[in-house]
DNA sequence: CTCGGAAGTAAACAACTGTTGACGTACGGG
DNA sequence: CCCGTACGTCAACAGTTGTTTACTTCCGAG
């Protein structure tokens, strides 16, 4: 073999750090806060416990971290146009949960660490979540109605997400993508849908 | 005065037990299984943490009490008749969560302590109260896509439930029965009602 | 009255938690 | 080639965790 087992066992402090990001949201997000030790995340990343320390300060810190990044991929990846397309979106994010491990932001914003600053960065997501959801249904400043719409419908989709990633509740726990568009949409469209 | 204080200060198992079994419940569903101590539970009993021990063997098996008590509160308080009748009840149950501390139990389905066993309780809990709502909408064994849609709503209502208890989102936070009511009929019905 | 057992308490335990400081070691500019 | 410095490891720390053991206190049957 050309290539040595582990490509980049060099020294590289941005990359360990990376590692160190993505155990951790991979552990909080399916486990938990407290019940997640800062030895997991270090064993899961294959780098010692004492630079998380170094690196994040803290395993809060550590935390606070995994929530902006979290937020990075969630302002990312909900750029959603019209109120048609964001059925398909939260189908889809709701679906992706075990497979790729791409969508875990969700179920982190439902994962309290206790920390008031962290609460903080977590709360602040779902708020522009629901407000921007809401405005694609047409919401003014001022209109609470709609906006606890918004809030509800995104509750539902938290639920349904963090039901499927902590249980093993069947047929929800196996539903594709496409098994879970048209309920989500009947759902999405209910709430959110041309309104009276 | 003529009452005591503390009107049963005598010793009395049974009554000691319930207390734990009370704040254990309240614990857990505010915040998490793991998060909780033993102490905290005992303290807020005003007992102390050995009786735990002695009375439920250990903190898995007073969360797994917890649960147990928690099913039998969820089959008392979901005696819903017609399909009509459960948007008020979900609304109802989603909305009382932070007054009284009435529906504990539906956040505790979204609490896991990782061990099989209390898992195992808590989906069949969920479980049945998924098929029990598949059946109020006309759900006969094997079919799945409706059995979908009723854990779906469950998932919904679990979402609200758990983000009202644990944000300070607001409007979603301090809405009453009554906001919730609207958004939630919406909900269900267009995900059990009436299908094509 | 009394005494056996149940109810409750206090203190200690081993294991585990997050965090830190001192100590190696590899990398890259000189 | 060399060596300072950033990267990484090791071991220990103080505090907390769930649990147990020995002990005290209360109640009520005989």
């Amino acid at each position: 073999m050309t290539s040595s087992p582990t490509p980049t066992k060099r020294r590289d402090a941005a990359r360990t750090r990376q590692a160190l990001l993505e155990a951790a949201r991979a552990r909080f997000a399916s486990d938990g806060y407290a019940a997640t030790t800062v030895r997991d995340i270090a064993d899961d990343a294959g780098v010692n416990v004492a630079l998380i320390s170094r690196y994040f300060s803290s395993k809060e810190g550590l935390f606070e971290a995994c929530l902006t990044t979290a937020a990075d991929d969630f302002h990312r990846s909900t750029g959603a146009t019209t109120l048609n397309e964001v059925p398909e979106r939260i189908a889809e994010q709701a679906a992706g949960i075990d497979s790729d491990g791409v969508p875990r932001y969700l179920v982190l914003l439902l994962r309290s660490s206790g920390d008031a600053r962290a609460d903080e960065i977590r709360i602040g997501m779902l708020r522009t979540f629901a407000e921007r959801l809401a405005a694609l249904a047409g919401w003014e400043e001022g209109d609470d109605r709609l906006l606890l719409r918004a809030q509800v419908t995104i509750a539902a989709a938290l639920g349904i997400a963090l039901l499927r990633s902590t249980t093993t509740l069947e047929p929800l726990r196996s539903a594709t993508k496409e098994d879970l568009l048209s309920p989500v949409t009947d759902l999405i469209t209910a709430i959110l849908g041309n309104r009276a």
